[in-house]
DNA sequence: ATGATTCTAGGACAATCGACCTAATATCAC
DNA sequence: GTGATATTAGGTCGATTGTCCTAGAATCAT
């Protein structure tokens, strides 16, 4: 098989196992065994986990930073596409429910681990950060709009957690129609041009 | 030494570690270095992992308990409580930056480990919930008490994990004053019986 | 087809994990 | 003080961890 080939399924599977177990609860036998190889042949893809970490974050930021664009290349209003980020809530509302928020969780471990790759999770949170702050300033929010977007951020993680804590509960849903409700109040008052959050 | 005594330090470190480091990357011969003693006497106290975990949650709950229902007894108005509350943000904002929340990260933690410990962390959710609801409902609010518990909650966490992944921004701060806001808010709208979140 | 290169399998390494055992020490009852 | 009990120290166990090595299989260029 092509080796790029076995590479993404090793990415896939390991960012799977990241995201379902935890990093340091994932070990190279159960990629390994999930990918369908041996050890062996998974120690000549990647030498070290920190590889296999920074290859399955690299992963996460391209598929995100894919999602956040196409968004914004079908012609969605800014308003529309924040919307859209806070819908990846209801979406995968059944993984949150099992696993939380794969940004979240993976970040957290890493900052108690005090590892290296936290930066690169870090980068996760900017790649939304930003994207979002953008959205707001189109929005004509060009004075607060890091701290709106910081605020949308620290509201989805909220759900996220609690939607872990309590998964037979409807709180994700009241959560995002809370949200969606508070965007409206915000794109209203673009208009008139006042009103604080 | 009282085999108490030694019991409640092992209970300690394990506490501190559990949150700094996390459980699975904490070993027996951690907490044992950290209190003082050797990895055979601290079998002696505790059988299993699992059994220290359980005692860390244990400790956690009683602590938590005690520390809301003090605000209660110390004649504080229901508004005032819940204010106490949000103001753990702040006088635990190093540690949280750090390490984030320990209530949420380490019920993150067990729910992909799949561990049987996540119902105890869950109980420490179920605590600051329902003690939170009941200040709700005092402050006349019996009808959405419960939404209004889940909202602070999952405000709450979601402005610790951001503040541990921008531990050098002031978004802690800013997010505490908001929610301090949105209570005077509600508060408000207790004697006008009407407006909604 | 043959040789060079790429890819894979499986074993081996030291280190560490949770768990367990035994012997020595400290504490206390009497 | 003496014996019973409670507590501690330190070694050991099998299993698992991340890492590494080597030999064989597959692929490809020529």
């Amino acid at each position: 098989m092509a080796a790029s080939a076995t590479r993404e399924k090793i990415v896939t599977a390991a960012d799977r196992l990241f995201y379902e177990r935890g990093f340091e609860a994932t070990s190279f036998a159960g990629v390994a065994e999930l990918v369908g190889i041996s050890r062996g042949n998974f120690y000549y893809h990647f030498r070290t986990k920190d590889e296999i970490l920074d290859a399955v974050i690299e992963r996460r930021i391209k598929d995100r930073h894919e999602m956040l664009e196409g968004w914004v290349d079908s012609n969605q209003t800014p308003k529309q596409c924040i919307a859209s980020f806070i819908g990846i809530l209801v979406m995968n509302n059944t993984k949150i429910r099992s696993f939380g928020c794969p940004v979240g969780t993976l970040f957290s471990e890493l900052a108690k681990l005090d590892h290296p790759g936290g930066s690169g999770a870090r980068e996760l949170f900017d790649l939304f950060r930003i994207w979002l702050r953008r959205r707001f300033e189109e929005m004509g929010r060009g004075q607060d709009a890091d701290a709106l977007a910081m605020h949308i951020l620290a509201r989805s993680q909220g759900a996220a957690t609690l939607a872990n804590a309590y998964p037979d509960e409807p709180f994700l849903e009241t959560e995002v129609a809370q949200m969606l409700a508070w965007l409206d109040a915000v794109a209203g008052s673009q208009d008139q041009n006042d009103e604080k959050d």
